[in-house]
DNA sequence: CTGAAAGCGCTAACAT
DNA sequence: ATGTTAGCGCTTTCAG
């Protein structure tokens, strides 16, 4: 910038002026600094910038289990938009199931003086936060709660969710339906469970033994799938996309009546498996933009009480979760 | 920092010392000001250091064209695991097909000063480079090439793993084979096809009528299929996953004689399709990995000559493409 | 309308 | 082993 000002034979001062689009400079002492910047090459150093105004850097953080992942990846997506909106810049890291590079990433993130942080590694617990997180940065947790409820959150509404599942299995006419759940150190692998038992309470459905949370292995799910069918079981609801995947591999494969199947959590190809999957789509990109949403109202007004926000699911009904055999259900239309 | 020197007693350069665990500080003194810094919750202001040092930012900016879609969450996650492991933050953005977006994306990476920028969103053409990058910020392009090569970039094996396909069905016994492709503004349906072409001519196939490259509406793919299946066709190659996922929604619909199908870019669920999809899988991690080596090698020597790396693809045989009906063709071995 | 001086938070280069 | 001074690139403050 010195280089600019000697160049256009102002001073520093007015090419700042002038970089900054400030009123108060004659057009023709703009002209010359601006024809200085262009022959120089001249850009702003935005670091340098925000340093001297003490302002904000206009970035955010986002931690995240793995990026690679449909879900987060649609999550992202949904955060670099309404980040973008704002006029910043996203960083992003993958924990990988790693709670010590979780936490190294939050610490990252906060030396680069981001203006708040959104942190969704699942596998993780909450020690991110407590032992990384400075208490004057801002985070918002996502799909998973903070467990003293003194953090933003933004979560799907697993239970509402599941209840449309089961809801929609039973007015099929399906009275025995199992849970297939993903490991239980996943949160939301627990509060679908929980879901799911409340849905069944509800409509007065056994759930004895019907209920299977674990590893993803073949074995696992052969020995639950027999375990059920063996118990009348009609239908069964996977409580997210591995678990789905998992449930059509081992399906795929098996002979044996037929079981009715929702999944929770949309999968890319779902219109085009045989039969089509009916699943419990999450709005992956509208958690990532209520996240970013939430955090712009707690930078604005700090002193916001701590907020959880619920985003809506949406049961999309394709052929997978037809009536029970022999049952007088409603009519035969399945089809979205 | 004052703060901390103060509280400790000390200078602020020797605090400084503490915090970037430079030798020579008597261990008490370490101590007293550790303390400080706890008690202050004191944390480096990495802006500044870097600003002062006149280092690097130790980040690298990443421009896609979609951050959601499986191929670029891929490959962005493999992005970002190589830059971690250097100790790299990774900032990201979406084009969104907007060659202006693009350019601010540039701009703003630049003016953040990130060490290098990775580029790959599919539908800018090359104004992003010239009219925004500037000459001192060095940048690799992905999955597309530089128009002058005279720049880094990583690709895919298009025309190798085409060719893959299209042996593999040659080899079947398919002696009318046709190619279907996205949008000819896409670089990789251009690359595609003529590695489609270059395949057919080198085994001697037909390809007159046999190429179509355009819009993926329903209509116009049926209309080639038709024309297709009506001159004998009997397998077609898809140059991209929403050309395959495309071809896919209107076979599972229509009627009329069998089509072999391989697809460019694997699905996630392609083995649970009926019949699993035959595949030319492309290495987006790997991709995205290598783009990070290239660009730390020309950060270590930037006198480098600009160079050019394939990532090899790899054929996923599935069971959609068997030999054409009535085929004498290999015994009756399909699975992977 | 323009400029000189001071300083954001930090560290290099010299003292001591 | 520790402290002092200067300055990274920019912008604020205040004076012309």
């Amino acid at each position: 910038m010195v280089d600019v000002a000697r160049t256009a034979g102002t001073s520093q001062k007015t090419v700042s002026r002038v970089v900054n689009a400030e009123p108060g400079v004659r057009p023709e002492t703009v002209e010359r600094v601006q024809r200085a910047i262009a022959e120089l090459g001249f850009r702003r150093h935005d670091g340098a910038s925000h340093l001297r105004r003490g302002t904000s850097t206009a970035s955010i953080g986002l931690v995240l289990e793995d990026l690679a992942g449909p879900f987060y990846a649609a999550l992202t997506a949904g955060v670099e938009r309404r980040a973008r909106e704002h006029g910043y810049l996203l960083l992003t890291g993958s924990a990988d199931g790693d709670a010590e590079r979780a936490g190294r990433l939050v610490q990252a993130f906060a030396a680069r003086r981001v203006d708040g942080l959104l942190i969704a590694p699942n596998l993780v617990g909450d020690e991110v936060l407590t032992a990384n997180l400075p208490p004057d940065v801002p985070a918002v947790l996502l799909d998973r709660p903070s467990a003293d409820h003194g953090t933003d959150e933004v979560l799907s509404d697993n239970t509402g969710g599941i209840a449309q599942a089961v809801h929609h299995l039973a007015e099929r006419g399906h009275r025995s339906i199992a849970y297939l759940g993903d490991d239980e150190r996943f949160w939301t692998s627990r509060q679908r469970r929980d879901g799911f038992l409340a849905a069944c309470a509800e409509r007065g459905l056994p759930t004895d033994g019907l209920v299977s949370l674990g590893a993803l292995t073949p074995e696992r799910i052969a020995a639950a799938v027999s375990g059920w069918t063996a118990a009348g079981v009609t239908a069964v609801v996977t409580g997210n996309n591995r678990a789905s995947v998992a449930l059509l591999h081992h399906l795929h494969e098996r002979t044996g009546p037929r079981l009715a199947h929702v999944g929770f959590d949309e999968l890319d190809l779902a219109d085009l498996l045989d039969p089509p999957l009916t699943t419990v789509a999450q709005d992956a990109a509208g958690i990532g933009s209520a996240a970013v949403d939430l955090l712009f109202e707690r930078l604005a007004t700090p002193t916001l009480p701590p907020r959880s926000v619920v985003v809506a699911t949406r049961l999309v009904v394709r052929r997978s979760s037809p009536p029970p055999d022999g049952a007088s259900a409603p009519p035969d239309r399945f089809d979205r």
